[in-house]
Order: C-alpha cells, then sequence, then structure tokens
DNA sequence: GTCTCCTTTCGACAAACGTCGTATGTTTGC
DNA sequence: GCAAACATACGACGTTTGTCGAAAGGAGAC
C-alpha cells in the first residue's frame, strides 16, 4: 500500500466555519501579518512569511487559521503551501475578510496624531 | 449632575482603537450575544441582557468591550447603561461591525441554540 | 546510499482567559 | 437610619494561549 504520509490536513468544510473561530484566529498580530501576506501574495511556502518567530511557533498560528478556515494547505515535496480560503470565506462570512484586510491596511496612527 | 463618584470608566478615544483588540473582544460567544443585544435594541442595564452567567462574569465581558472600544458604559442611578460605540467603530474600521453582525445573524446555531 | 532542507511534534513555560463565589460600595426605598 | 437592589472588585481555580528549544521525519539532492 501507498506510505501513510504525513499526518492528513483537516480542513473545516466552507459550510460549517464558525465566526468566533475566526475572529479568534484573526485576532493576533502574527496571524493578521500572515492572512494579509497571502491577500497580498497568494499561495505561499510556510518559511516565507514575514514574520519574527520560531518556526514551531509559526506551525501553531497555521493550525489555528487552518482549523478555523482561513487558510488551507497542502504539501508538495518538502514544503508546505498556505492558501487563503477567501472564497470559502466570502461565501460564508460575505464582506467579512475584505472589511478586516481593509481595517488591518490602516495604519494604526490615527489621522489626527493619536498613536497605535 | 452627570458624573459620579464611581471609579471611572475609561473609554479609549475613536482614534486609537485596536484592530487585534475589537477582534478579541467579538471572539466570545457571550460577548457577541451582548453585542448583538446592544445593536438591536439599544442601549441596556447590565443585568437585562439574555446571557447565562454570573454577574461577576458579565461584568468582566463588560471590561473587555469597554477596553477595547466596542461599548461605552455611563452611570445613572444604581444602573450601569451599556451602548454600543457603533459610530467611533465605524470611523475607525467602516463596515467591520455592520459585518459581523450580519454574519453573527447567519445559521450558525449549535447544539443548545447557542450563537456563533 | 547519505546528507541537507523544510516543517512538524513534543514537552515546557509564563501569561492570559473565562468562570465563579464572596465581599464591597452606591443608590433607592422603607 | 436601615434594608434591599444593582453592579463591581477581589481572589481563586482550571484551561487555553503564545512562545521557545530540541528532536523527528519526509522529500529532494548529492
Amino acid at each position: 500500500m501507498i506510505s501513510s504520509r504525513r499526518p492528513l490536513l483537516v480542513h473545516p468544510p466552507a459550510g460549517s466555519l464558525r465566526l468566533v473561530d475566526v475572529l479568534h484566529a484573526l485576532a493576533d498580530p502574527t496571524r493578521l501579518t500572515v492572512v494579509r501576506t497571502l491577500r497580498d501574495g497568494g499561495e505561499r511556502a510556510c518559511g516565507t512569511f514575514p514574520v519574527d518567530v520560531a518556526p514551531s511557533t509559526l506551525t501553531h498560528h497555521f493550525r489555528v487559521l487552518r482549523e478555523a478556515g482561513v487558510v488551507q494547505q497542502r504539501e508538495v515535496g518538502k514544503h508546505r503551501w498556505t492558501a487563503l480560503r477567501a472564497d470559502d470565506l466570502d461565501a460564508r462570512f460575505p464582506g467579512l475578510l475584505d472589511v478586516i484586510m481593509a481595517s488591518a491596511g490602516e495604519p494604526a496612527v490615527g489621522p489626527n496624531g493619536a498613536q497605535v
């Protein structure tokens, strides 16, 4: 038989995504950076994200995003490619990703000089 | 007079709300229920929300929501009135609250009818 | 074959979270 | 003045989270 490959990557079906899980997944600066990077540049290998955390930490964040249904991952060779489930998210929660990405793109500094 | 002698309720200015804080505040079923109740029915006293947690727990959730800038509270007599900062949120993160509330209203129903 | 690269899993840790019961303080009403 | 109603503050508890380093394992290159 075919060798049992790596542990199967579980992805929740598009129809069963839960809002609280998605919000929780996005309520973290590192994960928000990951999502925005995917949004801007499309599918990516894990090691190519502009975040400053240990590889094992990044794996943890990917699992949170994956189990919430925000991203999907597939394996090709020795790389694991990660992509945004933009269509699924938009089908389940129309406009949510767009609005959050637009808000995340805003500078943390207010127009009147307010900090953060 | 309007002001009270109780410890002053601190509310972050509208321009300095942080997206991750708002998302984190909304990434909880109880708090999401509170926000939706405010959205539907306007200002309310603390004890009148359709949630099933201890009063002290509810106070904790109100603080999370208040410090994230999602709600504001004012005191009148022996009641504390809580209101949604819909305008401030929409100014800082346009459309965010609308989209999340719309998503929260979707048929995501849990086992015991819990909303998501 | 061996070796290297990429990513994950496995503890481990401190910090934060959600929950509660009890005590405290304020306001209203008797 | 005294008691009840409303909401908070405090302390406590178990769980979850974000973080890391070390070890493991598959895929491709040599």
